[in-house]
DNA sequence: GCCTATAAATGGAACGTTCCAATAAATCAA
DNA sequence: TTGATTTATTGGAACGTTCCATTTATAGGC
């Protein structure tokens, strides 16, 4: 069926009774060669088996079809959702994106940036991982590759962002804990390194000073971004002098390591401590108890950060606006009944 | 910094003063060139900010070295740790995987699989999307692409496969249930369009057998293959005028989908009902209850297939074995406690 | 000092496309 | 018929690499 080298144009030409060119035109649907033609030119690359070479293609062509999608952590469904979100565009595009993953490895994230340069892409979509040095990027900035980052940015880069609105969803998220009650709050998770935190702890910030929280009760710890985070964090928080009743999370996955350790001390979350998340991965509807988090609607972003590529792509520039997406505070169970009528035996007391 | 027009060997070679075969072969880590040469071209290659340009290369060089990975559900943690462990081992040999998304879409595949094609990849590591045809990969295989299916196989089809043992993680599973004294069983979720679904349905089947389960007491349930396909399994299972005591789940999402029913019923998993999942993704340990599950190592998996993919390409061949990987049962509590000395009060009533 | 062996560097052809300019064929105006 | 116009098709050069066969420089043996 296949003879054994892999067939040509020319190979395609042949069996068409056609010149090469033509073939050429045909692959292209250009609507210069008569119908007939391109009847049995069709016919042809079927009969051969024929398999395009964009590579090839690319040596002449001004653009290759290819983009790439870097994320940093494959593992985080967060991320997940906002590649089905890019993908969904991209395939109404008649693109396929190149989806490679970082690890969360600055080095890496060299490896995978060179090579998917050297592969001709025509634009990049990225989340940059952690620790990455600003002059990451230069190299494919001066190439003239279009770039957006999604969901996370760098300390001082001109390249455009498509990102949630992190402060406001934490002051959301803050004081809807504050008129619930507390008055004495603390934020779980993550570290200076990622330009999200601040934006988040500084949402969180600013609602505990204009809502009237005095300095002294408002508390930081950091940790992992994990669930093996959001254990260490909470452990912690209990051990102290005066403990504090709330907690804002970094993200989902540290809220549900918070309510885990909750649960392992025999407190109940919601009635004993309140945890609020960040992201509303679709898990959080369906935890035990449901979690109460900022929705940020990762593959709503992942579909903008898709069209800007395209249109950035389109009009061969590098440029674009930046663009924060809204978000809004989905409350669920993990924060507690709005009534403060409960009434239910103390737990059985902290054992460490 | 680098000119408009992206710079070539040609330029290097200028600047250097070599000629363009010698920036070739420094390019290429030859021993041929005199390192005070290497140096001074390495030195120009940064000066222009040279990108090399893998797709020419390719169209004189026998390989590329980009290799595929086609998945079925991003979104699905177990696969995401597959992907984990391919990367592992494909950094270590200096390449970079391009992972492509088919959201268990047939079309969606042939779209992917094309453009990898086109790509020129040196290989494909496949798990293919539910309903794939059975000629869906003829194309690769005459144009000779080495291909393995991971985690998943197909009907008729000779290309080798990297899974678990499916069989004996089902049969492990269900002796431990019968084990605890369950007598009527069920299968919950899945639908034989998927082989998988076979291998694991089979050996529940052939654990209720040899284990002496009445044939009229063992049931199964087919659903969607997720939390929302575990929920309705549970509520068919539990209207059924003699319910079964104990669920097998296709995998742990299911599994989830089951707890969550149970505790929204006001049963409590372990004790009034056993579930066991199938996969043991990370989460099932941090569930409530833990989940018990069979562990089938899907990294372990991703880097073996990433091995045989090596492999193949290395010995330019297109065959290989199928390797089977070995599953066991960690038991955590959702099967209840192994003694039967609990004493609880009764749950808060059912609700709905 | 000459010949040979080795080491280092080079020019040219080839890879499979696209695109432009040019040709051939068909149609039309006169 | 002839020339002009339109419609289909075509050959050739170019894209940026690799690889082979040469050439040039360096060293070694006698």
């Amino acid at each position: 069926m296949a003879s054994r080298a892999k067939a040509t144009i020319f190979d395609i030409a042949r069996e068409a009774g056609v010149s090469k060119s033509t073939v050429s035109l045909v692959l292209q649907g250009s609507g210069l060669i008569r119908p007939e033609t391109a009847v049995k030119v069709r016919k042809a690359i079927e009969d051969v088996g024929y398999v395009y070479n964009r590579g090839a293609a690319n040596l002449r062509k001004a653009h290759s079809n290819v983009i790439g999608m870097v994320i940093n952590d494959l593992t985080n469904p967060f991320f997940a959702e906002l590649a089905v979100g890019m993908e969904r565009v991209f395939q109404s595009a008649g693109i396929v994106p190149f989806i490679a993953n970082t690890a969360e490895n600055p080095v890496r994230q060299e490896e995978v940036l060179k090579s998917l340069m050297e592969q001709g892409v025509a634009g990049l979509i990225v989340s940059p991982a952690r620790g990455t040095t600003p002059g990451a990027f230069r190299r494919l900035e001066t190439a003239g590759v279009p770039i957006v980052f999604a969901m996370r940015r760098l300390p001082e880069s001109r390249i455009p962002v498509i990102a949630p609105d992190n402060h406001r969803g934490a002051y959301l998220a803050t004081a809807h804990l504050i008129g619930k009650g507390h008055r004495r709050l603390v934020f779980f998770g993550g570290s200076p390194d990622l330009v999200v935190y601040h934006e988040r702890l500084g949402g969180f910030r600013e609602a505990c000073e204009t809502l009237g929280i005095a300095a002294r009760d408002v508390l930081i710890i950091e940790g992992e971004t994990s669930r093996k985070g959001g254990i260490a964090c909470l452990e912690t928080a209990l051990t102290m002098a005066e403990p504090p009743t709330a907690a804002l999370c970094f993200n989902d996955a540290v809220a549900f390591g918070a309510l885990l350790a909750l649960r392992k001390r025999g407190l109940e979350p919601g009635a004993d401590f309140a945890v609020v998340g960040f992201d509303d991965v679709v898990e959080a509807e369906h935890y035990m108890p449901a979690l109460t988090s900022v929705a940020v609607d990762s593959a709503g972003l992942g579909e903008r950060a898709a069209h800007v590529m395209l249109k950035m792509i389109q009009s061969r520039t590098t440029r674009a606006e930046d663009h924060i997406g809204a978000v809004n505070l989905v409350v669920r169970e993990s924060c507690g009944p709005d009534r403060r009528t409960r009434n239910r035996p103390a737990g059985p007391g902290v054992t460490v």
